[in-house]
DNA sequence: GTACACACTTA
DNA sequence: CATGAGTGTGTACAT
């Protein structure tokens, strides 16, 4: 028996793995439940207790002898010198009750090494009922000095998602933990499309029969402290051992040659990157409370002026108001965030001309541009920027220090399927702070003797996939530094390329230049999207045919890009997925569907008599499927289409089959939807890759990490970070330098990157804003109907629309003087 | 309480 | 038929 066994012998014995306990998991079935009967909340603290120790030892009693608690700091040490003698260790962190690794409490250590069993660590265990420490545990210094001296002999450490326990080690015990291996990254990139959970990765690669069991349920409401540790291993330390297994499997999976790139991928970018994501995780952003403030107050102040007019434009029709509302369609007042109300008050009530799916989003409203309209309009981006913004933010500041610790996921979030290896951001989403409304940007400021350095990749995404395409034309324009837009226009419309540029040589501005360079860029960013003609043409202002022209003659320009698109999707066709530049894999199995999927059924030969509960009409409805049948609709299908699709011959089959009885399910959206991603899905795979190359590089970069350089937010193509303000500008050369190598050596083009340095994020923008309307109030805009007014009604002007910033402030700006480092709001 | 549609924000 | 994200609201349905 293990239970008898010290921990050395333990480490003796050959390795231990489930096999043994099968059969047992057999008995106990696949899933267990808590039975509804049973009132966990009002259970008496010591009947509960005793509960769970009943119910866990029924679901997980079979690794009792399998897992083992350590107790004492020998024991501790001796695992960990194992750990260093095998040179791995797999580590699980356990907290008390909370997912927030700034704020939580270290619980305990779940460890596992080959060849020896599970371990679980107690460290702040309590007495049931109290705050009151257990004794017998291994202390929180005893266990940062075991897991310090592994990391000096540097033993491979191995997590399932190792960004949250090297936060929660970080944040209790004070060090960051190096990170060899994370299961869910690895799972995550070798299969983009399956779940990445431990358990459905471990029931998926490695033992099939599994049972699931969801004891967390028995757990809520008292804190998992007051759980005896050896109850609490049954149930904890069990994921260590899963997690090395799952390694092992993911080792051998990415040994094979032609997962090299893969998992060139996961060591030089993913992993490392889980490292950054860990630390900008903790040190969060700060937030300028009072502004926030007072935008809040504007907004609120603003949108309470647009509700009470459109409320007043109601008034006059209040008699077919009360109808909808006796009808109980509308509730009084009128929802106006409600659409279904708005359709009836809008369409129905103001008789206002409805467009055919009498939609109320903002196009919409936007070319109705009736007075109520566009007060909705106003009322509508008001409401957005409170509710979503500037009501939320302070709100998720953390106690522990005042800023925003935002979750960044390099792999999108967990409860969706994982798509293209962008970073996603929640509680709160930084990536969707709003852009064109600038003022909201400056809620985010530096923290105290820090300023913010930005830097931004110019053209990303077309730069990468020039590299992907390999079109010289658009390696030349890169390399001499010329403008990618005004020389694609220059191509497909025949024009010299200054003719396409925003500005001339001599710097005076070129409207007509700007028109076709605009062109020519929607052409390109709706390449990359994939588009069709059709919305093409409605984007670029011109007819379809002329679109197909463009697109022609834009082909014809650059053969590389058609040839590459197309290479691409003949590569998904045959391997299932699309690779990045680097190796990262889009999986698109909807490409590889058949045009149609056919079923044909015959109707069973039953004499009815024998059944009391059928009759003739339920016998005609019946069916079952025809394999002979079916195999012969396939044939026709094929025979009649011939070698070429048609849209229109598909449509004339399908009715013939249905009219046929034969179901005829049409995967045309889901091949052309997959076909569309394939581009984008290299693109955008692409540049997710180079950002976070960048973000590695810049984090290990030793000049700025000596100048206290910390990266706050990535935005995809653009990363946010801040600095000590006496080395802002050399910071901001080293950024925008580690952006562009970060490209180098498997990028063939060259990066560019824009940086930027302020106190509050984007006052630079507002700045030149601020500065380019004052230069229109007093100069006057014969085009947009502007008087030339005094220099002091304009900055009234300016005040009072920008009411969250001093007076003083709004004059600097006026006069491009605003200190953006030092200057205050 | 959960799931979906809709509307809006972003790169 | 445009790519990729998250948040907040209202509504319908289940519990």
């Amino acid at each position: 028996m293990y239970t008898k066994a010290s921990i050395l012998d333990d480490i003796e014995i050959p390795e231990i793995t489930r096999d043994t306990i099968k059969e047992q998991l057999r008995k106990i079935g696949k899933s267990h439940n808590v039975s509804k009967k049973v009132n966990l909340e009002q259970m008496p603290l010591e009947e509960r207790l005793r509960f769970i120790t009943n119910e866990v030892y029924k679901v997980l009693g079979r690794y009792k002898g399998f897992v083992k608690v350590i107790y004492n700091i020998e024991e501790l040490n001796k695992y960990i010198d194992k750990a260093i003698e095998v040179n791995y260790l797999t580590l699980d962190t356990e907290t008390n009750n909370s997912l927030d690794p700034l704020t939580c409490k270290i619980m305990g250590l779940c460890l596992y090494i080959p060849n020896t069993r599970p371990v679980y660590v107690p460290i702040n265990h309590c007495k049931p009922g109290t705050d009151e420490r257990l004794e017998n545990q291994i202390t929180e210094a005893e266990a940062r000095e075991a897991l310090k001296k592994a990391v000096n002999n540097n033993v491979k450490f191995i997590y399932h998602n190792g960004k949250f326990d090297i936060r929660v080690v970080n944040n209790t015990l004070g060090f960051y933990l190096p990170i060899y291996w994370d299961t869910m990254l690895a799972a995550q990139v070798i299969n983009e499309n399956e779940r990445a959970g431990l358990k459905i990765q471990f029931k998926n690669h490695i033992d099939p029969t599994i049972g699931s069991y969801s004891i967390e349920k028995l757990f809520t409401g008292i804190p998992y402290a007051w759980i005896d540790p050896e109850v609490f291993a049954l149930y904890s330390a069990i994921d260590a051992y899963d997690t090395w297994k799952l390694m092992k499997h993911q080792e051998d999976l990415l040994s094979s040659d032609n997962m090299s790139n893969v998992l060139k991928l996961l060591r030089e970018v993913e992993f490392p990157t889980s490292l950054v994501v860990a630390k900008m995780e903790d040190d969060g952003i700060s937030l300028d409370e009072e502004f926030t403030e007072k935008l809040n107050n504007k907004y609120k102040t603003g949108m309470e002026n647009a509700y009470n007019k459109l409320m007043d434009m109601l008034k006059p029709y209040s008699d077919r108001l009360k109808n909808f509302q006796l009808e109980g369609k509308i509730e009084d007042p009128v929802n106006l965030n409600s659409p279904d109300q708005l359709k009836i008050v809008l369409y129905d009530i103001l008789n206002i001309p409805a467009p055919e799916n009498r939609s109320t989003d903002k196009d919409t409203l936007t070319s109705l541009n009736t007075d109520f309209t566009n007060l909705l309009l106003e009322y509508r981006h008001f409401y957005k920027m409170i509710t979503s913004f500037t009501d939320v933010l302070p709100g998720l500041r953390s106690e522990k220090d005042g800023k925003i610790h935002a979750n960044f996921n390099q792999m999108g979030e967990e409860e969706h399927n994982v798509k293209t290896g962008r970073f996603s951001s929640t509680k709160p989403n930084l990536q969707q702070i709003p852009a064109k409304e600038k003022v909201m940007r400056m809620m985010f400021v530096a923290s105290p003797g820090y300023v913010i350095i930005g830097g931004d990749y110019s053209q990303q995404e077309p730069r990468l996939l020039t590299h992907l395409c390999k079109d010289p034309k658009l390696i030349e324009t890169y390399n001499n530094n010329k403008d990618l837009y005004a020389t694609i226009a220059s191509a497909i419309f025949k024009k010299d390329y200054w003719e396409c540029m925003e500005h001339w040589e001599d710097g005076t501005p070129n409207p007509d230049g700007k028109a076709i360079r605009s062109k020519a860029k929607g052409l390109v960013l709706g390449i990359m999207y994939g588009m069709g003609a059709k919305l093409m043409s409605s984007i670029l202002k011109v007819s379809v045919n002329e679109c197909l022209e463009i697109l022609d003659e834009f082909y014809k320009m650059f053969p590389t890009i058609k040839r590459y698109t197309e290479h691409n999707e003949e590569f998904a066709k045959e391997h299932g997925y699309v690779e990045d530049y680097i190796g990262r894999r889009r999986h698109l199995p909807d490409i590889q569907l058949e045009q149609v999927d056919i079923k044909a059924y015959k109707h069973p030969e039953v004499n009815i008599d024998y059944f009391d509960d059928i009759t003739q009409t339920d016998l005609i409805n019946f069916t079952i499927p025809d394999e002979k049948a079916t195999e012969y609709w396939k044939n026709e299908y094929k025979k009649f289409m011939g070698d070429r699709y048609n849209y229109n011959k598909k449509a004339e089959f399908k009715e013939k089959a249905k009219a046929n009885g034969v179901d005829v399910f049409d995967n045309g959206a889901f091949i052309s939807r997959a076909t569309t991603q394939c581009t984008n899905a290299t693109i955008q795979g692409s540049a997710a890759t180079l950002t976070k190359k960048a973000m590695v590089k810049i984090f290990n970069d030793k000049r700025l990490q000596d100048m206290g350089f910390r990266l706050l937010i990535p935005v995809h193509d653009e990363l946010l970070g801040e600095v000590r303000v006496e080395f802002a500008e050399e910071a901001e050369k080293l950024l925008a330098e580690d952006m562009i190598a970060a490209a180098k050596p498997e990028c063939s083009v060259n990066m560019k990157c824009d940086t930027y340095c302020v106190k509050h994020w984007y006052s630079d923008e507002v700045s030149n804003a601020i500065a380019d309307t004052y230069k229109q109030y007093i100069n006057g805009n014969p085009k947009k109907n502007i008087e030339p007014i005094s220099r002091d009604e304009a900055i009234e002007k300016l005040c009072a629309k920008y009411s969250e910033l001093s007076k003083e402030t709004v004059i600097l700006m006026c006069d491009n003087k605003f200190d953006l480092i030092n200057g205050t709001l």
